[in-house]
RNA sequence: GAGCCGGUAGCUCAGCGGUAGAGCAACGGACUUUUAAUCCGUGGGUCGAGGGUUCAAAUCCCUCCCGGCUCACCA
């Protein structure tokens, strides 16, 4: 702690003189409260003139002489309180020691100012803790606030000072808390388990992406951490847990933007006897459910767009969506120099590592995903990007996947899981020869998975969905790190 | 990785070659129902870091650090 800020050297001075006092608020373990601070302004009519005790944070002081008002904020909102000097008698004289921040416990008898608001007439307080370093409480009139804490730096590294100051980042990052929250109850509900799976992993599969290594001593060999949950998840499938989902956080060793942080959370879920067309029905009736259980509500409203989840989402198949909006055919991706000088028609570059369906799924992304707008699965992926999915009968050259969309992003996807382990050794075998040929994001070969495929699989249909990005679309944040309570960050 | 913008008091910001400013917060004083309390007064800064140009740099130039946005990369 810089020993020269004259701010901090103020407060620890009254820390000194409330401990010579014998009133140490450090030395305080608990505090015996009767009320929320809500629960008060709530109950008032019955609390009326009823001795109440109640607890939290000093966030506002008006002192006018031998009268005080103060308001105090804790978890579930704020609450006026007033000392008066004459009832106090030398006890008043320690309000001098108070400051934004604090924490102080008080018992009092409840009633309404002259101007209405509802209040606790102090007869007892407790200082319960000291902020010793300034806590830029703005000021506040109904819903305007002045000095806000608006630098963004500060704001993602000292979170706890957002979630103090702005109550929409509060509001935004519990409402993503409570999405989380209301999934696994409706996942419970529906009779999935939810399980843990290993986060280090000999080989990080499941997705194609670059992994984190790291090294485990006793063993003396290396670990990657998890790129997705798939794997581990269709082991238990195998073992005989028919409906599993885990809601688990997976590191990516890549960019870092608006819409990437290293680490996020996915939810992923396997249902053995189910097909893609399930697990459309049942992303409809989550998102709806997560909707209105969070939100109260099913409609959204992003850049202008209004949504709504109560309504069942369009279907639309992935290359009817890219002729719809390009013009190109399925025939003009039939061959890899076909589908390069397709994909450069419209403007996209082609990097020398992409396949026919890396090419087609950039399509996607460039000049389809911005019309998504409406909830839309997209469905029928080429099999090149999608190893772990079964083919469509009829048209071997794509697989029974779907991708869901909000607002023209994706926030979900899904297959009906390939459970054949002569093909997905084959799928393998492709995404190796990949990786030989410089795609570091190629699937890994997992032996050890394809051995419990092996054993039988059941068919089944699987979803993973980035909670990140969901929470995003629904309260609306334009960065990934706006819902994230602590996001990655350059050591400051 | 590239381009643009930013970093000045605890917080929000102004100043953009001539001795560092405002509001809020803090400190002292007045004030017994205030609520952005009010009124009077006071203190508070390595102007992100380092180098350079200049009689003089927060200000101009260079390098670096941190952040934001856009793009690239990436589910």
């Amino acid at each position: 702690m810089e020993e020269e800020n004259q701010l901090v050297q103020i407060r620890l001075q009254k820390l000194q003189q409330l401990r010579e006092l014998g009133l140490d608020p450090f030395a305080i373990e608990r505090y015996e409260t009767t009320h929320t601070l809500d629960a008060v302004q709530e109950q008032f009519e019955a609390l009326e003139n009823q001795t109440v005790s109640v607890a939290g944070r000093i966030v506002a002081i008006r002192k006018m002489g031998k009268a005080t008002f103060a308001h105090l904020m804790d978890t579930t909102g704020k609450l006026q309180i007033y000392l008066k000097a004459d009832e106090m008698g030398e006890r008043y004289d320690l309000i001098d020691l108070w400051d934004l921040g604090d924490y102080l416990g008080v018992k009092g008898f409840v009633f309404r100012t002259r101007t209405g608001e509802i209040t606790v007439h102090v007869q007892e307080f407790t200082l319960l803790a000291k902020a010793v370093r300034p806590v830029p409480f703005p000021k506040e009139k109904g819903d305007q606030r002045w000095y806000e804490l608006h630098d963004v730096e500060q704001r993602y590294r000292q979170r706890y000072l957002d979630l103090l100051l702005n109550p929409d980042s509060r509001q935004r990052l519990l409402a993503r808390c409570r999405i989380v929250s209301e999934m696994r109850r409706f996942l419970d509900a529906e009779g999935f388990i939810e399980v843990e799976t290993p986060v280090l992993q000999p080989m990080a599969g499941g997705a194609a992406a670059r992994p984190f290594v790291t090294y485990h001593n006793a063993l003396d060999r290396e670990f990657q951490l998890r790129i997705a949950l798939e794997l581990y998840l269709k082991r238990l499938l195998i073992g005989g847990i028919d409906k599993v989902y885990e809601i688990g956080r997976v590191f990516r060793n890549e960019g870092i933007s608006t819409r990437h942080n290293p680490e996020f959370t996915m939810m992923e879920l396997y249902q053995a006897y189910a097909n893609l067309e399930d697990i459309m029905d049942l992303v409809e009736r989550m998102f709806r459910t997560i909707a209105e259980r969070v939100f109260g509500r099913t409609t959204f409203e992003l850049h202008g767009v209004q949504i709504d989840l109560a309504k069942p989402w369009e279907r639309i198949r992935l290359m009817d969506a890219i002729q719809q909006h390009t013009g190109l055919t399925e025939a003009d991706f039939e061959t890899l120099e076909r589908a390069v000088l397709s994909a450069e028609k419209v403007g996209i570059h082609v990097e020398r590592k992409d396949t026919i369906g890396g090419i087609i799924e950039k399509v996607l992304e460039k000049c389809v995903a911005e019309h998504l707008q409406q909830p839309t699965f997209i469905y029928g992926f080429p099999i090149d990007t999608s190893p772990l999915a079964k083919r469509e009968p009829n048209n071997p050259r794509f697989t029974r996947r779907f991708e869901g969309y909000l607002f023209g992003k994706e926030v979900a996807n899904a297959f009906s899981e390939l459970n054949d382990p002569l093909e997905q050794r084959d799928r393998f075998e492709q995404q190796y020869a990949l990786r030989q040929a410089g795609d570091e994001e190629a699937h890994p070969y997992d032996e050890d998975f394809l051995i419990a495929m092996e054993h039988g699989m059941p068919p089944a249909g699987g979803l993973g969905v980035g909670i990140d990005r969901m929470a995003m679309l629904l309260t609306g944040a334009e960065s990934i790190r706006d819902v994230i309570f602590f996001p990655q960050m350059r050591e400051g």
